[in-house]
DNA sequence: ATTTAGCACTCATATATTATGAGTGCTAAT
DNA sequence: ATTAGCACTCATAATATATGAGTGCTAAAT
């Protein structure tokens, strides 16, 4: 009963609808397809293979006399299949590096710039999921009493990223036995995981009863407490401004409300953004499959970052909009950026 | 020709306009008033007493068959001379103190939690002007080789923030190189402003031709590069979410944009603000009065809190968003948190 | 076997028309 | 000084009526 068409024809007829309806926000028709696709196909034919592609599943109508809108499987299969490769221009890559380099050896400010900079150039809100010191190996330790009740527990990883707590100690310690405690720390914990790094402190206080004891319970206290308030990772958003320029969001402000309330709920998203940086590549994430209810009518773009000796520290920085939005651009953006976070971070580590 | 009507009863009546106008957002009608105020006067009355105060500029009509709505003038008249006094429950405060003591030593996760409970409480965006260790003074300096040339330096303020960052150095430091270095900091700088110390390590280094000449350099040079990246305060920002529930921008979400773009123009924010903390109490500024062209249709209220021995580290904390505010409740909750901050910081001080 | 012209049909959007009614200012009586 | 009364205004809502972009289907053309 059906024609088949030639797959060829069908993909590029679903290519065009995705970049119309992307740069428009507007369901598109079959006479504007006739006339982008220049092979002289009437628009009747188009409306054929239109109907073939909804009925697969990857067009749909918002309304019956409207034209054809992408479906979260048509994105999915332009993503895919359709949508050639894109890398991010040798320029654009420049600029980012040269706008990150300078913010040396600062990792914070530098995840902080990187998403500003994804900001301004996809116009996007987008995110960091930065990594914590808690995640890395022990480089060094730095005690230092501040007063009588009060010491500085510094911490830095092997990838030299730097946390600092004031901690309240039990009885005054002064600074030579804090050199003590920190240089017992540097050569006896280093290079374990900080995490770790109290179950082994605990371990070690229980098998041993001579002097070291004090030294080991006291080390053992204050980087308990150093480390409760260190969060796992931490989730950055930034640029929550132009989410209400998308036109999906200023035309119905409720929608701008639930992806904002969706972007709140921190702890699941870094869950499950955690899955797609263990692909170890730049992903996609359209509308369902973000798998947050709020945020059903978005996607996302994320892209892993890593750095340390043996790449050990992984982060993720993208973008998160509405589904109608640029894949092909943005994945090479989120990609490129991605990549360049990797490149500044281990490029600090070297020197 | 007119009549005129006791001041009392003006008063009252633009206090029932404003507070009819807070909670609805709907222009308020004479009849709707004469139901509120109880005194038996007609609807004619207060329209006659409407109109006087609309000549007097406290309120406008948006055209002409509709009812009042107050103009910046009359919020401010309202705000300085009509609303009464108001503290914080002493149950809310409490609660408040109950959230923030626990973060106990870091301001910046004191500052990021009290700006969330305003905005919890206010249901409005809440900021954060935040000082920096710039402008404290130097209570302890320490210097930590990390590799052949690179060394943190961790500054701590006498209201004992604390900030690290680390820098490129010439040469190898040795840890004994390191520890002399802080000593020689920590004897003879503790006391100055951070801001100042380069200047005077500057001079000092230009009378002195003697063995201090390299330590003075060394230090000089490791101090300016920590400090260059400090900025002189941080705006913090939150709740950008709880703006686009406000009826006024998500009636039109033209409104909000421009908000959140005046926002963005952090420096000119916070030189403003500056002036309303030098006030040292609570300050609500109005509509124009913010001087911001893209924040005129919008209100801030800002309530200073110092700590510090002689609370010379000055910051602020308030609510901003649509000039349709509940000025009397955010008065008192803005102003009870910045007394809260001031406890909580100085009560960590102490210990 | 495709393709396409043609046509009837749908339905969101735009435009025009017409209530509706909340609210006003003014005047004259209280 | 107050207010009842009335004419007037004007945003908002309700209703009716095009308009036209877009569709599906059929039958003819390639």
């Amino acid at each position: 009963m059906n024609v088949t068409y030639s797959d060829k024809r069908r993909k590029r007829i679903l290519e065009l609808v995705i970049e119309a309806y992307v740069s428009t926000a507007l369901p598109v028709g079959s006479q504007l397809l006739a006339h982008k696709l220049r092979s002289g196909l009437s628009s009747a034919t188009i409306r054929n293979i239109m109907a073939d592609l909804e009925e697969a599943g990857y067009l749909e109508q918002p309304h019956t006399s409207a034209g054809r809108v992408p479906t979260d499987r048509g994105y999915r299969y332009y993503v895919d299949a359709v949508m050639d490769l894109q890398h991010l221009s040798a320029e654009a890559l420049r600029e980012f590096e040269g706008r990150l380099e300078p913010m040396e050896y600062d990792v914070d400010r530098l995840l902080e710039c990187a998403g500003a900079l994804l900001v301004e150039f996809a116009q996007q809100a987008a995110f960091v999921v930065a990594p914590s010191v808690k995640k890395s190996t022990v480089k060094q330790v730095e005690f230092v009493p501040l007063s009588l009740r009060k010491l500085l527990c510094v911490m830095v990883a092997n990838e030299e990223m730097v946390a600092s707590h004031i901690v309240e100690i039990e009885e005054p310690m002064s600074r030579d036995e804090a050199a003590a405690l920190s240089r017992f720390v540097n050569t006896e914990l280093a290079g374990l995981e900080f995490a770790s790094l109290l179950i082994s402190l605990e371990r070690r206080m229980l098998s041993q009863t001579d002097s070291f004891y004090h030294i080991v319970k006291r080390a053992l206290q204050i980087l308990q407490d150093a480390l409760s308030t260190e969060p796992n990772e931490r989730f950055l958003l930034q640029g929550t401004r132009v989410i209400i320029e998308q036109p999906e969001f200023s035309r119905d402000p409720k929608k701008a409300h639930e992806l904002l309330k969706g972007l709140d709920a921190e702890e699941t998203l870094v869950e499950r953004m955690r899955q797609d940086l263990a692909a170890d590549s730049v992903q996609v994430r359209i509308g369902k499959e973000v798998k947050i209810p709020e945020l059903e009518s978005c996607s996302y773009v994320i892209a892993p970052f890593s750095f340390g000796h043996d790449h050990e520290m992984v982060g993720g920085i993208g973008v998160i909009g509405p589904k109608r939005m640029d894949y092909l651009r943005l994945r090479a953006l989120v990609e490129g950026m991605g990549r360049c976070l990797s490149h500044c971070l281990n490029l600090w580590e070297q020197a």
